[in-house]
Parts: C-alpha cells; structure tokens; sequence
DNA sequence: ACGTTTTACTAAAGCGATTTACCAATTCTA
DNA sequence: TAGAATTGGTAAATCGCTTTAGTAAAACGT
C-alpha cells in the first residue's frame, strides 16, 4: 500500500529505530555507510513520513492555522502568501482559513483548527461590536494550549504577541501630508466600527487635525466597510459637505472615491485630493496612482511567522507586540489645494 | 495530561471498544443506560478525539487540500476564497499551498499534503514545460489513493475529473471582437509556454485568425508570464510591430499593456484596442474599463467542489471534465480601428 | 591481557484511537 | 426444551512512527 519506514528498513535491513534516526537527524552513531544507504532508499521510493503517526508521538503537526478575514481581498492574499512561504520554508504548512469577517466565525474557526492539531495560529482577526462577545473570545484565546500571533490587527485587552503597522501613526502622516498641501476641509472613510484597524487609522487622523488646530468635524467622517462599493458611496457623501481631499482607510475604498469624484464630475488631484492605506499592487498602476501608506506586507507576514516560530520552539516567551512603521509614498493623487 | 478515550472507558467503568461503538456511532448493542452515561462522561469532560489516533487508523480527516500557483493573483484568491466557502460549508477544512508556479513544487506538495492526510485535492497546476517530468507526475497523480479534481488548469494527457473555462474559446471570442471592430494586426500577449491555460488561449486566438482569413503572424506573439510587468514588456514589443489591437491571455497582463501604450505616447482605445481575460474585480473599476473575457470564479470554486465531494462520498464516480462557458464583456478598451 | 569506551545497531514499549473477532447471558422460537 | 437469535458487552490487533534502554563486537588504554 504505503510506503513505510518499515519497508526501508526492510531494504536496508537494518531495524526501524536505525531509519528513524538518520531521517531526523537525531543523535546517533549509525556508520556513514548505513546511513547514505538509508537515505537512498528512502529519496529513491519518494518516502515520506506518515504524520498521523508522527503526531501520535510527538504531538507536533508541523501546521498551524492562518485565519484571515478576507482572503479575496490582496491586501490580505499577499499576506497569506507570505506567511505561507516563510512558514514552508521552515517545514510547517499552513492551514488557511476565510472567516469573512464575522466574529463568531473567528472563534468557530479557532475551535475547529484546534481539534484539527495545529502547533500554532496567527490570526487576523474580524471586527467586533459586542464587548461582552470579545472578553470571552479573550478568555478563550489566553487559555489556549497553542502559541498563537495576531497579525495587523487586535483585540482590545488580549494580552498576546503580534505584529501589524502603526495604524494611528499611518492616518497621522496620511492626514498631515493633506494639511501640508493646504488642505483644511479633509474627509475621512473609515473601515467598520469596531475594527481595530479602522479605529486606529481614524484615531490617526483625528490626531493630525488637532495637531495643526484644525477642528475636528464628525461630519467630515464617513464609515465604510473596506470595501470597493462603500468608498465610493462615502465619497459621495463626503463630496457634499464639500471636502477638498480625502483620506480613506484602505486603498480598495480610496478606489471607490476616484470613482467618486470623477461621477461628480471632478478630477483626482485637480479639485480633490486622495490619499489611501495599503499600497496594494494596483495603486502604482493606476493612471492617476495614488499616494498612500505604504505596508510591507512581506515583512508584516515574516515577522508574524518569526514571532510564532520563537514560541512554537521555545515556549516561555514573553509577549511582543511590533508595529511597523508605516510609510508615505506619495503619488500622483494629492496636490496643493485649488485657488 | 489531555482527556483521551481511556479516561472515558475507566469512567464509565466500560471498555474502551463500547465508548468508541457509541461515540461514533457505530453499530452497536450497548444499553440505552450505558450509552447515555457514556455521552455524558464525554460531554462534561469535553472529550475530543486525537485526530491523528484517528487518521491513523481511519486515514480520514475532513480536510481536503489546495495548490494553487499563485495565491498573491487576485483570480486564485477569490478562487481559494470559493473553494474555501463551499468546503466549510459541507464540513471539511481546506489547507491551502502556494506553489509559486514551480512544477516541482506542485510535486512535492502534493506529497506533502498526501502524507499531512488530506482527504482530497483540488488543484491548479503550475506550467511545465518538461515533458518527461509532466508525464512522471501524470503517473503518480492517477496512482494516488486520494481523489483529486484538476481546477482551471490541466495536465495534457492526465485522466481525471475537472473544471475550467473554455480557455480556447474564450480566446477565439477575443480575437474576433477585435477582428469585428477591423482590427487586422492583431499581437498576442499569451502566458508562459508550457502553460495549459496559456496554450488553449492562444489557440483561440490562432483559430479565430485563421477562421477570419488573417494569415497567423508569429512576431505578432509575445510570451508573457501572466504578471503585470511582463504585460508591459511584451506590449512594447508588440507595438513595435504595429499592432491596433493587443489580446492580453490575462487581464494583469493587459494593465501592463495599458502601461505600454501610455508609455508610447498613445491611447486606449483610440489608437490601440486591448481585451483581457479573467475580468478581475478591478477592471471594472479602471478609469477605461477593459473589455475582457468574464470567468466566474465563484462557480468554478463550486463545480471544483462538487466534483471532488461526489468522489469523497462515492469514489466509484467517473471522470468528469467540466467546461465552462466564457463570456465576453465589452468595456471601453476596446474600439473600431482607426482610418 | 583485561577492563573500559566507543561503535553500530536493535527490541520493544508506547502514542490514542478503530475494528475485528469473539464471548456469556438472556430471550425467542418451533 | 433444545437450539437459534439477540443483547451487552470485551480483548487484542493494528495504524506508522519515536524513543528508551539495551547489546554485541571492536577498539582503546595502561
């Protein structure tokens, strides 16, 4: 049927233990001969490990579990890709799971790839308005038995490891690259109410108003959900209480506002500026590209994998949480204001 | 340490065979009474089987697996994002692998992913373009003792169920929107040789030259690699040789020709007529939308499923190859030739 | 030359489930 | 009332590996 160590021992004829020893490399006094005889046989038949049974032994799987909120969204496809190539460079696979943005499926979803064995999670996690639901997920998650990371985003009050950009600092230097520009009536699209991220950014921005003594406008704010379609409607909304630029919270959203503006029958930069968050791929190849923050999605992806690696082989680790430090690049989409 | 079967079995003062019997719900002859004291010694403990106990006597673990090429494109991120959804729903977890388009990295996923004991496969084959190995892993894909349905792409000569677009057809019907529109020199942007989505698509091409008299110019085709960069690169060459109309095999390819005209100093679609393929979410939204060959992504996810899940329940099922219907979109990009 | 190391390897006990084959007592059936 | 069927279970093998505790023979030290 399969093929075992059982049969490589057989056709080296020597004993199971003495396979299992030279295949992981575990300190042994097996003769030189033996063991390139060993590995071999063992390349030659394409042998591989049965790792149920693996498992049974060590109670290591060499997979942990990536939960994502939404894997369509590149933001985050870029982020699975880099997790998944750091994570199979150091011999895990990688256990993708899409919980499209809905709390309970976080928590359904940890349970479920818990009983499935994994050594560790990394967790993106979906935003969540109910208080009361989020402190039991924190409970839940801190009694846990594996090392788990959250990545770009948080729950208020877990103590865990992690790593995301500077959120607040990003909407603080999108914000006041506007106002350098001359900008004083600025909108801002945010994501969800109750998504870390969102609120970051918006923290961000509020901050950098304040700063420069600009009055904060509760009007000028316009909730969108991430995606495409809502920026677009936000935009609207913000275009007439007469805005002159806008920063929205992702880069999908700010998408939306070009359309926006051009339904409107204005120009990007001309009469409104834009600036994003995120630099996805598509930012640069716009025909107007946009200016916006950049993330270092790779860098975000092997830190997160860094960190659950540390506590996947050394278990007593404290926490660390790492914020990147988030990036202006600026493009084609904001100019000095009009007049 | 953890609550296992045993526990239950000393518990229940039964042996371990009766808690298996009931807890699975085996066949059984075990008293009501004793049945019931079982599942409430199992509840109250919170008793979940070690999976890898169980995979290594059942071999089964309600996780299917999925390789894809290149999870960072936005066309296999929603298709991870289908397939995903559809599993869940019917109760299995997906691992999913990126295989950066390396062939002999679809090999030892598969590999892998066999011996981490998934159920099934779902996959999107890398390009090959060396015959001999292709024909190894044909050999080793139909030996494989786990169903596996083959997903947008294919493996010429591999037996096995499946599903893609017409990838030919889809092609041809891009070509001859070009040719109705009196385009004559017509380039061809097509994927990387050896690729079976690149192949068939160029076929179309070919075929709708041919079926519309135009003599097949082989400077007219440029070999791409699917990515933007690469668009960009083959457009410029292209535009070198005169073309009015560019046929991109993909729509990423297609912004980077969007770039190439640009970068000549000329318009789409006013000097140069450019059709995509994959209608991606965001040329829709481009400032001029591309005309492109629509696939739906999420019945492609859907079928994938469906078929491995007939196999899953019902292995004795014959090969099914689904193709699905393509379907042009006409945007802004594309226009009567000029004079 | 005799005890000690080193070298090269092995037997066997798990890991925690499933599953097959069987058993003893009770209840039917004809 | 004897044999068959049913009821209510169990013992033990097995899955494929890791790991501990050896052992026999060769090499070494003095």
């Amino acid at each position: 049927m399969k093929y075992t160590i059982r049969d490589i021992a057989r056709e080296a004829n020597v004993s199971v233990t003495t396979v299992s020893l030279v295949l992981n490399d575990k300190p042994n006094t097996v003769s030189e001969g033996t063991t390139r005889l060993i590995r071999e046989i063992a390349a030659k038949n394409n042998y591989v490990p049965n790792q149920f049974a693996v498992g049974l032994v060590t109670k290591k799987t060499n997979t942990i579990g990536l939960i994502l909120p939404d894997i369509a969204n590149t933001f985050f496809a870029e982020l699975a890709r880099s997790v998944d190539q750091f994570c199979t460079a150091s011999g895990y696979s990688m256990i993708l799971s899409n919980t499209n943005n809905d709390p309970v499926k976080d928590w359904a979803t940890v349970n479920l790839l818990i009983n499935r064995g994994i050594d560790g999670l990394i967790i993106a996690f979906s935003q969540d308005k109910n208080k009361e639901r989020s402190s039991c997920f924190i409970t839940m998650l801190e009694d846990l038995d594996v090392p788990f990371v959250a990545l770009d985003s948080w729950i208020e009050g877990l103590k865990c490891s992690g790593v995301s950009i500077h959120h607040s600092k990003g909407g603080m230097m999108a914000t006041k690259h506007l106002i350098s520009l001359g900008h004083i009536k600025i909108g801002c699209i945010t994501g969800p109410r109750g998504s870390y991220t969102a609120e970051r950014r918006l923290k961000g921005y509020i901050n950098a108003l304040t700063e420069s003594g600009i009055a904060f406008d509760e009007d000028l704010v316009a909730v969108g959900n991430y995606q495409f379609e809502s920026g677009f409607e936000a935009a609207l909304h913000l275009l007439d209480h007469g805005v002159t630029a806008i920063f929205a919270s992702n880069d999908l959203m700010a998408y939306g506002a070009y359309q926006a503006v051009q339904e409107r029958g204005m120009k990007v930069p001309d009469d409104i500026s834009i600036v994003g968050f995120d630099d996805l791929f598509f930012s640069a190849i716009l025909p107007t590209p946009l200016t916006t923050i950049h993330q270092s999605i790779s860098i975000l992806g092997e830190q997160a994998w860094n960190l659950l690696y540390d506590r996947l082989k050394n278990s007593g680790r404290e926490n660390e949480y790492h914020q990147l430090e988030p990036n202006l690049i600026i493009r084609n989409s904001t100019k000095v204001r009009k007049g």
